[in-house]
DNA sequence: GAGTTTGTTCATTTTTTCTTGAACAAAGTC
DNA sequence: GACTTTGTTCAAGAAAAAATGAACAAACTC
């Protein structure tokens, strides 16, 4: 039943990647966050690569990450662009390396109103066509439509607009 | 890759329930919270049982959830003690009637604090006693541990505090 | 107390999602 | 232009999540 009623989850210590080298420190910081990506229904290798550059002091390299994180090169590169497409990694070059060297975006604005804006906002829109057909529908049931049900509908035209002003705000608060 | 980049997901006319006796209406609904479940992680026929409810006049028994949305008994009723653990339904019965019948809770404020108290909340928790082993891992490090390793430790702290005093108070200005 | 109706549980099957790794492209080096 | 290094793509396999249905329990009916 998945998420739901999970709750009493037991914090086992950390149990990230296999025979890996990772320090204390990264396996508990990656775990954090394999939870906190999971919370929001983002795949557990988001949540290792983004842990991992996190408590990174350097800039890392695709290849560092599928080293440490013990994860295949199509893993690291398939969660790179994730991260990236969402906001939360950057892409810097070091002078003087061909490869491309990622950081985590820490700013918990940013992250939010990334998130919200890869996630929900296209929903959001999908959701307007939605509607639009709902109203269609409502006009051609006449009086089929109880009351009761014609306020739900209002009901839900609501909730979307609340949902499309608010949504992007969200973010906007936070430092 | 999951949710993400989906965005683009064409709206393609309800396609929910097999050989079953949906109306449009119900059909149309039904997929919009279909799409809202998955959204925020909750599996589909979560959805499915919510949306009925919801354009639904009458209360429902578990039995019509089975026969109109061609679901398992199991199905249905871990379903629909999942939505009443969330606070997303409200069991109802009705005079001369042993049959347990179901309402979807329609409150904005109550679905967006029931969400978050069962599904937020309990990983705050835990959040809790993995900060408590990272402060340890912290004072145990002394000076291998860079400044900006430190710096991003106390973000961490700043962004638990943050969501716990937070959280409760979300849906609190909803209406 | 035998039979019925209503609802839950849980091992198994089905479906969905994620990861892998090999093939490929792009760009650099000699 | 052959060879290396870096990164992406995608079909296929592995893993995780969800649905099923049969067995069970509980409460009512006669």
């Amino acid at each position: 039943m998945s998420a739901i009623s999970a709750s009493l989850d037991p914090p086992p210590a950390a149990c990230v990647a296999s025979g890996s080298d990772l320090t204390p420190l990264e396996l508990e910081v990656i775990d954090l966050f394999v939870g906190a990506t999971r919370l929001i229904g983002l795949p557990r290798s988001l949540g290792e690569i983004y842990g991992f550059l996190f408590i990174s002091p350097e800039p890392v390299t695709l290849d560092q990450l599928v080293q440490r994180l013990s994860i295949s090169k199509g893993s690291a590169s398939q969660g790179l662009r994730a991260l990236r497409t969402i906001g939360a990694v950057k892409l810097s070059h070091q002078p003087g390396d061909r490869r491309d060297h990622y950081t985590a975006e820490t700013e918990l604005k940013s992250l939010v109103s990334g998130f919200i804006s890869s996630q929900m906002l296209p929903h959001l829109e999908t959701g307007q066509t939605r509607l639009g057909r709902l109203r269609a529908l409502e006009e051609s049931m006449g009086s089929e439509l109880r009351p009761i049900q014609r306020a739900r509908l209002e009901k839900l035209v609501h909730w979307h607009h609340r949902a499309r002003t608010l949504a992007p705000l969200a973010g906007k608060f936070l430092d």
